[in-house]
This record gives C-alpha cells, sequence and structure tokens, in this order.
DNA sequence: CCTACCGATCGGTAGG
DNA sequence: CCTACCGATCGGTAGG
C-alpha cells in the first residue's frame, strides 16, 4: 500500500536474509526502520505478515522472469534466457531472492502450501523447457530431462548464497550453459543431424 | 565423549535442520531427549555449542569423503568418485549435512571463522580436480574450471534439499555426471584425440 | 508514531 | 538428572 509499508517489506527481507527469520525481531526491524516497534504494527499485521509478503514478491519475480522468455526460440536458447532471467533477479533482488530460496519453510498455515506450490510450479516450468528440447530432437533423445533440470535449477538456487550484486549475471549464465550445453570434454560441436 | 553426549549433538542437529537454530529452543532440545532442560547443561556449554560439534561433524565428513577419493585415476574418474562420495554423505547424514550448508552463519566468533575456512578449502579441493583435468588434457582446455566446479557443487549443495535417505546415492551422481560430461547436446562421444 | 505494558519464552545457573 | 529461579527478550496490544 503506502511507501512506509513498502519500505518495511523490503527493510524485513534485508533483516530476514542477513539474519534468518527466527533470528530477526521486530525490534531488529523496527531499529532499521528507525522507529519503536510498537510502530511497525500500524503498518503489518505481525512478522509473519512481513515473511509472506517477502515471499510473495520472490514468487512473482521468478515467475514473471520466466513468463518473459520468448515462446518461439529454439530449447537451448529459451533455456539461455531462462536462466539468464533467474540469475538476473538474483542479483537485482538479492534478498528477496535470499528469503524465498532459505526461509520459505518458515511460513505458516496456507501461506505455506502457497509457496509450496508457487515453488513445485517454477520448478515443472522448468523441466518442461528440457522435455520439449527432447521432443523437438534439439537435445539428444536419451537426455536425462528430470536430472539436466534439476542440475541447471541447483545453480540457480544455490546463487544467492555467492552472487555480488553489480555481477554481469548474462555473461555468467553464458559461462554455465557454455559447459551444460557440450560438456566438460566437449568435442567438436557440429550442428545435429 | 560419552553416549549420551553423542545423542544431544545428533538430537540438537536434527532439530536445527528442521526448524533452524534460532527457530530451536534448548526446551525444544530437552524434550527430545526426555529431560528437562536445566539438565542438559552437565552435557554441552551451551546451545551455541551444540551447533559447533554438528558443525564440525559436517566439515570432517565431507572433507573425509574427498580424502578417499582415488589419487591416480583419471580427472573423470575422480570427479565421478567425489560426486559419489560427497552424495553419500548427504544421503547417510541428511541433518548433519543441512546444518553443515544452511546453518553455519550463525556460528559464532573462532568458530565462524573456522567453518568458512574449512568450507572454503572444500571448495577449492573441488576446483583443483578440475584444473588438473584440464591441465592432463582429459578435459578440453578451453573448460571454464570455475564454472564448472561451481555447477557440480552447487548441485551438490543443493541436494540436501530434495535428497531422499536410502537414494541411490551412486546412481544419482551417475546421472548427474551424464549430463555434465557430454553435455545436453551429446554428440557422439570419441575418446581424446 | 510513542510510551507503557502484557504473558510467554529465551538461554543459562544454583543447589541439590 | 530435577526444581526453581535469574534477567533479558520475545511478538504483540492498549491508549493516546
Amino acid at each position: 500500500m503506502s511507501a512506509r509499508h513498502d519500505e518495511l517489506v523490503r527493510t524485513s527481507a534485508r533483516l530476514f536474509a542477513e539474519r534468518g527469520y527466527h533470528g530477526t525481531s521486530m525490534a531488529d526491524i523496527a531499529a532499521a526502520m528507525g522507529v519503536q516497534k510498537g510502530s511497525l504494527y500500524s503498518l503489518t499485521d505481525s512478522k509473519q505478515a512481513l515473511l509472506v509478503e517477502a515471499m510473495r514478491g520472490g514468487a512473482a519475480a521468478f515467475h514473471d522472469a520466466l513468463d518473459a522468455v520468448a515462446e518461439d526460440a529454439t530449447a537451448v536458447d529459451r533455456i539461455r534466457d531462462a536462466l539468464r532471467a533467474h540469475l538476473r533477479v538474483v542479483a537485482a533482488q538479492l534478498d528477496v531472492a535470499t528469503v524465498f530460496t532459505r526461509e520459505w519453510r518458515f511460513l505458516e498455515g496456507g501461506a505455506l502450501e502457497e509457496i509450496r506450490v508457487a515453488r513445485r510450479r517454477y520448478e515443472e516450468r522448468w523441466q518442461a523447457l528440457f522435455r520439449e528440447g527432447v521432443e523437438q530432437a534439439e537435445l539428444r533423445a536419451d537426455l536425462d530431462a528430470e536430472a539436466a533440470a534439476l542440475l541447471v535449477l541447483s545453480a540457480a538456487n544455490w546463487a544467492y548464497t555467492w552472487l555480488r550484486p553489480g555481477t554481469d549475471t548474462d555473461r555468467l549464465a553464458d559461462r554455465f550453459l557454455a559447459i551444460l550445453v557440450d560438456g566438460w570434454r566437449g568435442y567438436a560441436t557440429p550442428g545435429p543431424g
């Protein structure tokens, strides 16, 4: 709603990312906002509500990033776009990405289930990119699509632990792709067929 | 020291993995041990000391796993052994692996620095496996060893979030390797040269 | 947005 | 290993 509310959500996400949800007190958040902790409750219902809001921001950012991937490109190009988009979100919203990836398990009740669904759907969208690549014979027929998706998503999900803001994430995505597409051995790479 | 002490460390690791370090109280741990919380302090100095002990167990398990990798094998075989060994540790000691990977940042003082060093050294040992593979011309000359290590370590480090005890981790490692060695496109794979 | 407060719980200790 | 307790802090509320 208000700008002050948005600032509160961003500040909480930052502290949750730094110290963890249970390691952050409402007094910590209030100090970072420059007010007394009682004052926070005119901007939010509870500490849990702040976690829910940060989490929804993360879910939306990652799904929106995938939405922007071109529909009509080749499988490898689409996966490249998806990985670039994911890493861009991590670098641009490192706190929210961290909370989304690491602190979601402290959600309670319906919000926990909601975010679990959003996370599962995100993984399924990634797996689909690989299955389509195999079906359209752009990726090798015996490719283990499940393992391939798990590998690239692991790198994408682990990124919050080491990615620094300001990194050229498009180039980083390409470095990963250069390995994943042709492998460590990487014999000469003629076109398919 | 005592069997009761070991049980306390294992129980704490399990709760730290489930609820997080700051989400676990000494009363929670005492209840899981079937005693009153005051009784825990004859077995440990503090909650922080329990985290330190779990963490040292994790560091030792991962380093020991790498120590067991054959010295005289090819680079790909050594990396395969290393990944198998890592995933075996994760599956066999899921709680400790989770704490080591996710809760280390709640260590304080010298123990934090100690574990940071152990984690960094572990990553460097992995990078060395790739550099040696390139130097010995078993992996392609233009391989981005840093990105290659980051990729496989991401999968290894992310594993605690989805790996179930009882999984055939050697087979899982091989599924990952099948993709990483020859890539998604995977043209016919003649021997080098 | 502040002050003042609530009951509950925190990690840890004393004394047995 | 227990009971009883410590001061500090927790998330949250009332009333202004």
